[in-house]
DNA sequence: AATCCGACAGTCC
DNA sequence: GGACTGTCGGATT
């Protein structure tokens, strides 16, 4: 949705105020569904009944009334049993002239003048999803003037197009520029409006004179000398060398650039948040991000999640033992100033802005608690800018994170005066943040920020997340060159060249910390093997991780993620693990983000304790032609009945547990000549064979055989499906028995003519325990692989007895299934749905599979993975003494 | 030959 | 619109 479209529509409705439709343009406006909005203003679905003009479940509740008491009539819908159980977010009444709203949420309400409206868009955002208190009133500032910044980007570009990357250098060093002035007319740096006025009155409106204008202006403000200038020039304050010094090309305006940069120069700057207001610049001028506004710039409160853990509760603890103590509280002041943070995925700098304020908040704490409140004393802050580094892919938001440094810093100055009364003048403008315009998987990170035993270095920030088959060419040579080639690396994360640079940074600095935001995929399953060995090795340690937890942030369509974060130290002090509830100290966090044992899971080709193999299901590769559904089966069967024997039950993970049928087309070679003479056939194998043509490396290696699956394994009598993915919260994982006509997808995975014993093995709580400890996640649900949920499985062998009694509990289990034919897998495992019957055939089977490894029963999940860990680390020593 | 992944993706209410 | 829960292609091993 596009706020300042929505303002215009609004104003538009109430300009023309039309009774009749009003509250119908009005819900349009804010992009709740037209049909339904249509089916409101036929009158068919509307639940007003007299009461009201418009009564709609959940949304809104709306009268007009010309002469009308309004918070008497408002107060009296409220009440109204009919509008109380339809529950509607507003109650919205008006008289033609005033409006009254009322949240019935919140308890907000809202009243205005009718052609005020559009001024108060926001108290209705909550029928779009945004709720008020995701979109404070200054977030809603940075998205107008990220907008507005937006189109003035694309009109610039139009009729200046950057030719080479010196020309696209100026142009971000210019919007930079541009948004100095605005910030700095609205806050008191320059004199009020004094730059848009200055354009106003003094360049053309065609527009032909701005870019000279515009040229002279910059020289000015990195001059000190005023001396010679016309006034309009000279009452510009000198600003200096960083921002301004050297000369770019100013780029070529016309009427509308010129129209829309004073329209900017209107917005309320003052409001502007530079935490994430460069994020969203960033988004808004980088057109393919555009319409996903910020959608990764990282919440203020992900940030602190970094921050706080990484330097500012050790700050705050010795703030504390100081108390009133000057000595004390001065040497603190020193280590401040002594205090490096360095962002190597910067962005626009949020982290390095956060960071930035925290510092001087606490300075300004410090000062109190030393001097008082004594006005007459000049206090300064001596907290620099220089402190801080960044390394920065993007020439533009390298730009605007220097720049959001400086109106931070302009800001913490004025916080400053507000207490002491004083602070240092803002202008001219101090020295700035290192940020290199630079990738940062390629430059040697103590070139941009040296290390030197003197100084703390904090590195952190949220640097990109790529998965293995995402990366470009050039980010994998990229990882190719951190990882220096070693094997088994191709499919670590982009990110994981972050946390090897930093491991690396870290393990030769002993006042050197790190800590990023991370997808939780590098904690999990595969990629846990192949990037934490190398860390590890280098002597560096996790110091403080946050469990995995989903990304959010202010933006509209937030990222599908779930993220952790993780700090990695030399010789930590202390160990803690965080999560949403709150923190607690460990001995130990391993790669999997758990306290305790320092294992790591390889995954191995065959069961480490000789279990019976287990495969990937079959992956079809056909375009969903071999596939069918129900309906489709029994219209073919009604025409060719003879296909029978060509189409067979088909399990995925998520018609296996939820119980829908799927078919397939299953040709052996010998049935082709004859199946192709049949036209439906014929036509989706042919169809499959296009699909192939047209696909990668993989697919057209199928094209000669595309009657057929990539793989074809079979089950000679039964087999065990066990679904690839299955919800976290499930108590066990539910496997089933398919017999031979059965096709297993390769969305699960099979065990072929099994024993069994091993369906009872695989469906226990001793197993599922370990699946949550080495298992790859989607989101947080347990990703189920064979090479390290199931071969790595330490099982001890068995006697056949033994077999005979778990058997007879898998039978338990299954019979237990079978008194409910009516209910699918997935409802049986439900947590709050399973049948106390099957729980208890479940808990049987448990005890039973536990008994194979010792005879006392295992107090609870920690001390069954602990025996668990134990035994795989005895089978790998075992294994490798065997190799050897 | 077989795998394990996805700044995810589809479905349901 | 968000709560819920698992697809499918394929570069990498």
């Amino acid at each position: 949705m596009n706020i300042e479209q929505l303002e215009e529509i609004i104003r538009e409705l109430t300009d023309g105020f039309d009774a009749e439709n009003f509250i119908y343009d009005l819900l349009l406006a804010y992009e709740l569904p037209k049909a339904s909005i249509t089916r409101l203003r036929k009158g068919t679905s509307n639940l007003g009944k007299g009461d009201c003009d418009l009564l709609w479940k959940n949304r809104v509740c709306y009268a007009h009334h010309d002469s009308a008491d309004l918070h008497g009539l408002v107060d009296q819908l409220k009440s109204n049993s009919r509008v109380k159980s339809a529950k509607p977010r507003f109650v919205v009444v008006t008289d033609g002239e005033t409006l009254l709203a009322s949240d019935t949420k919140t308890d907000d309400s809202l009243e205005t003048p009718l052609s005020d409206l559009a001024k108060h868009f926001d108290f209705f955002l909550p029928w779009a999803g945004m709720e008020k208190s995701q979109l404070r009133s200054e977030s809603v500032a940075d998205i107008r003037a990220a907008e507005k910044m937006g189109r003035l980007y694309d009109l610039i570009l139009e009729s200046n197009p950057p030719k080479t990357d010196t020309e696209r250098h100026s142009l971000n060093i210019f919007l930079a520029r541009l948004l100095f002035c605005f910030f700095a007319e609205d806050t008191r740096i320059f004199a009020e409006d004094q730059f848009t006025k200055a354009i106003d009155s003094h360049t053309a409106p065609d527009g032909s004179d701005l870019q000279q204008y515009l040229t002279r202006l910059f020289k000015v403000l990195a001059v000190e000398d005023r001396r010679d200038l016309p006034k309009y020039l000279a009452d510009f304050p000198y600003v200096n060398g960083g921002l301004f010094c050297d000369e770019h090309p100013v780029p070529k305006f016309d009427v509308q650039s010129r129209k829309i940069i004073l329209d900017c120069g209107s917005l309320n700057w003052r409001d502007i948040n530079p935490d994430i207001f460069g994020s969203m610049i960033q988004a808004v001028v980088h057109s393919s991000e555009r319409g996903n506004l910020g959608i990764h710039y990282t919440s203020v409160l992900n940030i602190m999640k970094v921050i706080e853990p990484l330097f500012l509760e050790s700050l705050r603890a010795e703030l504390d033992k100081a108390g009133s103590n000057r000595k004390k509280l001065e040497s603190l002041l020193e280590r401040l100033y002594r205090i490096r943070v360095f962002d190597p995925a910067c962005g626009s700098g949020n982290f390095l802005i956060i960071a930035y304020k925290e510092l001087s908040k606490l300075e300004i704490e410090i000062f109190q608690r030393i001097y008082g409140d004594q006005q007459s004393f000049q206090f300064e802050s001596k907290i620099q800018l220089t402190q801080f580094y960044g390394i920065e892919i993007d020439g533009f938001a390298a730009e605007t994170a220097k720049l959001s440094l400086w109106l931070a810093e302009h800001q913490m100055n004025l916080a400053f005066e507000s207490v002491f009364g004083s602070a240092r003048p803002t202008l001219p403008l101090h020295d700035g943040g290192h940020v290199a315009h630079e990738n940062a998987t390629r430059i040697d990170w103590e070139e941009v920020c040296p290390s030197d035993s003197e100084n703390e270095v904090y590195i952190l920030g949220n640097p990109p997340y790529l998965g293995g088959k995402s990366q470009s060419a050039e980010q994998k040579s990229d990882m190719d060159l951190v990882f220096e080639n070693a094997k088994n690396c191709g499919q670590l994360d982009y990110i994981a060249s972050w946390f090897m640079k930093a491991a690396r940074y870290v393990s030769e600095n002993a006042n050197a910390r790190s800590a990023f935001v991370t997808t939780s995929s590098i904690c999990q399953g595969s990629q846990v093997p192949q990037l934490w060995p190398l860390v590890f090795r280098l002597g560096v340690q996790i110091h403080f991780a946050h469990k995995p937890f989903k990304w959010s942030n202010n933006a509209k369509g937030n990222a599908q993620i779930t993220c952790s974060i993780i700090g990695l130290a030399n010789q930590p002090d202390a160990v803690v693990i965080y999560d949403d509830h709150g923190k607690r100290n460990v001995r130990f966090i391993n790669a999997y983000l758990a306290p305790g044992v320092d294992v790591i899971v390889a995954p191995t080709a065959k069961s480490l304790s000789a279990l019976p193999t287990m495969i990937t299901g079959n992956n079809p590769y056909d375009g969903k032609n071999l596939l069918l559904t129900s309906p489709e089966r029994e219209s073919l069967l009604a025409k060719h009945p003879e296909m029978e024997k060509w189409i067979r039950p088909t399990f995925g993970s998520s018609n296996f547990l939820s119980g829908i049928d799927r078919w397939c087309i299953w040709l052996e070679d010998e049935d082709v000549e004859a199946a192709m003479k049949i036209p439906e056939i014929a036509k989706r194998i042919d169809k499959t064979r296009q699909f192939r043509a047209s696909g990668g490396e993989v697919a057209r290696g199928l094209v000669s055989r595309s009657h057929q699956f990539r793989y074809t394994h079979t089950a000679k009598s039964n087999s065990i499906i066990v679904p690839a993915v299955s919800s976290e919260k499930r108590e066990y994982i539910p496997i089933g028995f398919l017999d031979n006509r059965a096709i297993i997808l390769h969305s699960a995975m099979a065990i072929y003519d099994p024993p069994p014993w091993v369906f009872g093995v695989v469906s226990s709580r001793l197993h599922v325990t370990w699946v949550r400890t080495v298992a790859g996640r989607l989101k947080t649900d347990l990703r189920y692989a064979s090479a390290l949920c199931y071969n790595t499985f330490p099982f001890p062998d068995l006697a056949e007895s033994q077999k005979q009694e778990i058997e007879s509990c898998v039978f338990g289990v299954i019979d237990s299934r079978e008194e409910h034919p009516e209910k699918t897998l997935s409802d049986l495992y439900a947590p709050s749905k399973m049948p106390g019957s099957l729980r208890e055939m479940h808990q049987r089977l448990d005890e039973t599979v536990e008994r194979c490894y010792r005879s006392k029963p295992f107090k609870d999940d920690d001390e069954r993975i602990e025996v668990l860990l134990q035994r795989y680390s005895e089978l790998i020593i075992r294994g490798s003494k065997a190799d050897a």
